[in-house]
RNA sequence: UGGGGGAUCGUUCAAUGGUAGGACAGCAGAUUCUGGCUCUGCAUAUCGGGGUUCGAAUCCCUGUCCCCCAGCCA
C-alpha cells in the first residue's frame, strides 16, 4: 500500500498528511503516529468507509505507525456480532492488517466508568433525573439558551451514589442519565450539558452480556477510548466538527494533558446515483429492494466484492479522489473508470452471446467443425495465452449486432453487408428469415473462406467485428446485468422518499446466455474474471453450480457507439443554465459602510474621526477604531512615520490578520517600531517586499526593524547594472518561457518578476524590475 | 435568527503572494479483427463587490450561497 510510486506521482499531499508531517517535524508526538478505524458494529461497511479505512491505515503505514481496528460498541440495542464479523472480513479483504490491535470500546467500560466518577468528583458531571422530554425542553434551541433543571446542583455524594445505583440496575431505562456539567447557554449545542451515560437495563450487549446496566455515549466513550489507546490522530468526518470542542473538554476535565489525541475532520465520500447512509442501506435490505447486504448493486464492500470489483480498484479509487474538507459528490463514472482500469490489463477476453440470433453459413460444410486458436488477450495487453474456439455452420450472434435498416455509421451486420466474425471469417448477410410476427429469427449468410483470421489473405478490411459462438458448442449460462440502483443522480435529495428514485431495471437477468466452451471451463479455476468482448467485465457469482454458471457484470465497457445513439434518439434537453446558487449575487447592494457604522460606539466614532483627520480613509479608520487599543498603536506609529495613510494600510492589511489570533499586547514590538518600519519603506530605504519580510521577522520577535534590515542587508539595491545582470541571467536561463511570452503568453510576466525579485532577495525595486523586463522582452 | 464549517473547469483534487494544473466526464481526430485499450488535440473554472501589492485563487474588508448542530444514535 505504501508504494513510493504513488508518492512521487502526486507531489502534493492532502491536508491531513501535511498536518501529520508537520507534527512529526515538530516532535509533537515524538514521531509516533497511531490512527484508528472505529466502526460501530450495526451495519455493513460501504465504499464511504473504504475512504476512511484507506486514509487511516494508509497514513499509519506511510509513517511507520499503526492503525487500530476498534469497534465502537457502546449501544447494545443495535449492535451485533454479525456486523463485527463482516467488518473484519471487509477490512481484511480491502487489504489492511490491524495486527494485534483489535479493540472494543466495551473493553473499556470499567475504565470509562471510573473516568465518569472522576468527573463527578470534580463537580463536572451530575445525575439528571428529568424525563427525556424535560431534558429536550431545557436544552433550548439554536436561538435560545437552555435552562438548568432541578437536579443540576446535586451534591457530589448524591451524584456518586445515584450513578452507582444506576450501574447496579436499581433504576429503569430513562429514569436517570449522567450529564456533563458545562454550560446550558453554550452557543455550541453539543456543550449544553451533554449526556454521558444512559440506562439500558434489559439490553443484552453482544460482548459484555448483562454485566452493565448503563452505557456511555459516543462523545464520552470515543475520545477516552482514543486516549486509552494512545491514538495520536483521531480522524473522522465533517459532521463531528461540533463535537470536537466536547472531545477536548472531556479529555481536559478528566485531567489528560497533551500530548493526547486530537480530532481532525475530513469530508466523507458521496457518489452520484448512490445512497450511503447506513439507515438507508438497511432499509433497502429490510424492505427487500435488494437481495441482501451483499447484493451486487449495493455500495457495500460485500456487495462490490460479490459484483467482482477488486480491492485494488477500491484502493486506487480512494487514492484518486483525495481528501479535503469540501463537501463532494464523486461522479459514479469515475469509479467505473477505475474498475475498468483495474481489470483491463489482467482479464482474458472471451466471447459470450447474451441475446442470440441464429446465423446459418449457407456455404459452409454441414458437418465441418474447425477449431480456431484465439488469443485471450489483445495486442496491447502484455499477457500470453490462447484457447480453442469451435467454428461451425450454425452460429449465434448478438441480436443487437444485426439491423435490418441500419442507421448511418453502422459498422455491424445488415442485409447485404459484410462483417468480420472475431478471430474467424468475414460473412455477408444474404437473407433474413422472420416469424409470423415479423420478428427476425434467422440470418442466412455466406462466408469468405479466404478471410479466416491470421491467414495470408485475411487482410481484407471490413468496418465491423462482432462476437459469436458456435450454436452446438455454446454453454448456456445465466448472466446478471447490473445497472445503477437509482435513476436519480442524488437519491438523497429526492422530494419525498429516496426509494421512489430506485431504478426499476437495475438488474436484468439473462437466463440463457451462450458462452464459448473454453471460457466455461476456465472460469473459477484458471480465471476469476472474464471480459465478454464488446460487453463488459464479468465475474462468477457464488450462486454458480458446476453446470449452471452464474455471471455478474462488474462493469460495462465504454461504449461510444451506444452513447452516440442515445444522443440521436433522445434529443438531450440542453443543459439549463440555471444560475449557480453560489454565484447568485444580491440584487440590492448592501451598504457595508452603514452596517459597520451601526456597531460603532460613540467613543469609537471619536477615535475614527481623529484617525480620519490624519488623512486616513474612513473605511480603514473605522477598522482601526473598532479594535481595542489599535488607535493608540496607530498614533504611536504615526509619530515615527509621516505618512498616516501608509501606516493605516500596514495596520489594516498586515497587522489585522495577526490580531485575529492574538492580542495587541502580546506583540514583540510596539506602534513606534511599526511606524519606523513604515518610514523605512515610504522613504525608499527598503522596498515594500523587503518591508514585508521585516514585518514577518518583527512578528517572530526578531528585533527592531532597523536591526533586521541591517542583519539581512535589505537596503534597496539601486545599482541598475546589477539589476540588468540579474535580468539577463534570468531571461537566459528561461529561454522557453521567454519564447512563450513573446508568443503571447504575457501572464509569464509575474513569473519573471518573481524570479528576479528572488534573485535580488527582495532588494530590487519591483516597479523598475517590471519595466526593465518589459523593455527586454519586447525588444 | 446563534455557533461551527465550506465555496477553483460539468464533477473532483491541486497550485511557499509569481505560468491556474491533473483526473473523470464532453468534443474532434489517429490507431484498432473489441465502436474496448492506447495516443493526439480542443473547450470549459478562481462565488460577487471593494482594497493592499510591481503582481492576489492565496492577504484585508464586505456581501451572497451551501453544509452541520436542538437523539437517552454514532
Amino acid at each position: 500500500m505504501n508504494d513510493d510510486t504513488c508518492a512521487s506521482i502526486s507531489e502534493s499531499v492532502d491536508f491531513i498528511r501535511a498536518m501529520i508531517a508537520a507534527d512529526n517535524a515538530s516532535g509533537k508526538y515524538g514521531g509516533r503516529v497511531v490512527t484508528r478505524f472505529p466502526p460501530e458494529p450495526n451495519g455493513y461497511l460501504h465504499i464511504g468507509h473504504a475512504k476512511s479505512i484507506c486514509l487511516n491505515f494508509g497514513i499509519a503505514a506511510e509513517n511507520q505507525g499503526v492503525c487500530h481496528l476498534r469497534f465502537d460498541d457502546t449501544n447494545p440495542t443495535t449492535e451485533d456480532t454479525e456486523y463485527v464479523e463482516s467488518i473484519q472480513n471487509d477490512v481484511r479483504w480491502l487489504g489492511f492488517d490491524w495486527g494485534p490491535h483489535l479493540y472494543h470500546a466495551s473493553d473499556y467500560f470499567q475504565q470509562l466508568y471510573d473516568f465518569a466518577v472522576e468527573l463527578i468528583r470534580r463537580g463536572k458531571a451530575y445525575v439528571d433525573s428529568s424525563t427525556e422530554e424535560q431534558i429536550r425542553q431545557r436544552r433550548g434551541t439554536i436561538n435560545e439558551p437552555g435552562t438548568p433543571g432541578p437536579y443540576r446542583d446535586r451534591s457530589i455524594e448524591e451524584n456518586i451514589n445515584l450513578f452507582d445505583r444506576m450501574r447496579r440496575g436499581e433504576f429503569d431505562d430513562g429514569t436517570h442519565v449522567l450529564r456533563a456539567k458545562i454550560d446550558l447557554a453554550a452557543t455550541n449545542m453539543k456543550m449544553r450539558d451533554p449526556l454521558l451515560y444512559r440506562i439500558r437495563k434489559g439490553a443484552h450487549h453482544y460482548r459484555t452480556g448483562d454485566t452493565w446496566c448503563i452505557y456511555p455515549f459516543y462523545d464520552f466513550a470515543h475520545c477516552l477510548s482514543d486516549a486509552i489507546e494512545n491514538i495520536t490522530h483521531s480522524i473522522c468526518t465533517l459532521e463531528f466538527e461540533n463535537n470536537r470542542e466536547l472531545y477536548d473538554w472531556v479529555l481536559d476535565n478528566v485531567g489528560l494533558m497533551p500530548p493526547r489525541p486530537e480530532q481532525t475532520e475530513f469530508a466523507r465520500l458521496n457518489l452520484t446515483y448512490t445512497v450511503m447512509s447506513k439507515r438507508k442501506l438497511l432499509r433497502l435490505v429490510q424492505e427487500k429492494h435488494v437481495k441482501g447486504w451483499d447484493d451486487p448493486r449495493m455500495p457495500t464492500l460485500s456487495g462490490l466484492r460479490r459484483r467482482g470489483v477488486r480491492p485494488s480498484a477500491i484502493r486506487a479509487f480512494c487514492q484518486e479522489i483525495g481528501v479535503a474538507r469540501t463537501h463532494n459528490v464523486i461522479d459514479l463514472a469515475r469509479f467505473e473508470h477505475i474498475i475498468r482500469d483495474d481489470l483491463n490489463l489482467d482479464v482474458p477476453r472471451v466471447m459470450c452471446v447474451l441475446r442470440p440470433i441464429e446465423v446459418i453459413i449457407d456455404n459452409y460444410p454441414e458437418d465441418l467443425v474447425e477449431t480456431l486458436e484465439a488469443p485471450y488477450y489483445p495486442r496491447d495487453v502484455p499477457r500470453q495465452g490462447t484457447r480453442a474456439v469451435p467454428f461451425s455452420r450454425r452460429l449465434l450472434i448478438e441480436r443487437d449486432d444485426f439491423e435490418e435498416s441500419p442507421p448511418k455509421g453502422w459498422f455491424r451486420l445488415a442485409p447485404g453487408t459484410e462483417v468480420r466474425l472475431r478471430y474467424a471469417y468475414i460473412i455477408r448477410c444474404e437473407r433474413v428469415v422472420k416469424d409470423d410476427a415479423g420478428r427476425v429469427i434467422r440470418l442466412h449468410c455466406s462466408y469468405d473462406p479466404n478471410s479466416r483470421g491470421g491467414q495470408a489473405s485475411s487482410d481484407k478490411k471490413v468496418k465491423g467485428t462482432i462476437h459469436w459462438v458456435s450454436e452446438n458448442h455454446a454453454v448456456r449460462v445465466q448472466v446478471r446485468l447490473y445497472d445503477r440502483l437509482f435513476v436519480s443522480e442524488s437519491p438523497d435529495a429526492e422530494d419525498g422518499d429516496f426509494v421512489r428514485a430506485l431504478n426499476p431495471s437495475s438488474l436484468e437477468i439473462v437466463e440463457d446466455a451462450c458462452l464459448e466452451p473454453a471460457a466455461a471451463a476456465a472460469i473459477g479455476t484458471e480465471f476469476s474474471h472474464l471480459q465478454f468482448e464488446r460487453q463488459g467485465y464479468f465475474s462468477l457469482d457464488p450462486d454458480s453450480q458446476p453446470h449452471a454458471l452464474v455471471f455478474n457484470r462488474v462493469v460495462t465497457l465504454r461504449d461510444s457507439w451506444g452513447k452516440r445513439q442515445e444522443k440521436e434518439t433522445v434529443p438531450q434537453t440542453p443543459p439549463t443554465n440555471a444560475p449557480s446558487p453560489r454565484s447568485a449575487s444580491s440584487s440590492k447592494p448592501t451598504t457595508a459602510e452603514t452596517d459597520v457604522e451601526q456597531e460603532l460606539s460613540d467613543d469609537q466614532k471619536a477615535l475614527r474621526d481623529r484617525i480620519v483627520a490624519k488623512g486616513v480613509p474612513s473605511r480603514e479608520a473605522r477598522l482601526i477604531a473598532c479594535h481595542p487599543g489599535l488607535a493608540e498603536f496607530f498614533e504611536d506609529a504615526c509619530d515615527e512615520a509621516s505618512d498616516a495613510r501608509a501606516v493605516a494600510k500596514w495596520i489594516v492589511n498586515e497587522l489585522l490578520r495577526e490580531l485575529k489570533s492574538r492580542v495587541l499586547s502580546s506583540l514583540a514590538f510596539d506602534g513606534k517600531d511599526l511606524g519606523r518600519l513604515v518610514a523605512l519603506v515610504t522613504q525608499g530605504t527598503i522596498t515594500h517586499t523587503a518591508g514585508k519580510e521585516v514585518f514577518a521577522a518583527m512578528l517572530a520577535g526578531q528585533g527592531k526593524p532597523e536591526a533586521i534590515v541591517g542583519q539581512r542587508g535589505l537596503e534597496q539595491s539601486t545599482s541598475a547594472s546589477d539589476l540588468a545582470g540579474i535580468i539577463d541571467r534570468v531571461l537566459h536561463e528561461h529561454a522557453g518561457e521567454v519564447a512563450a511570452y513573446r508568443a503571447g503568453k504575457v501572464a509569464l510576466m509575474g513569473f519573471f518578476v518573481g524570479l528576479v525579485m528572488r534573485e535580488s532577495q527582495g532588494k530590487a525595486n519591483p516597479s523598475s524590475v517590471r519595466s526593465l523586463l518589459q523593455a527586454k522582452l519586447d525588444a
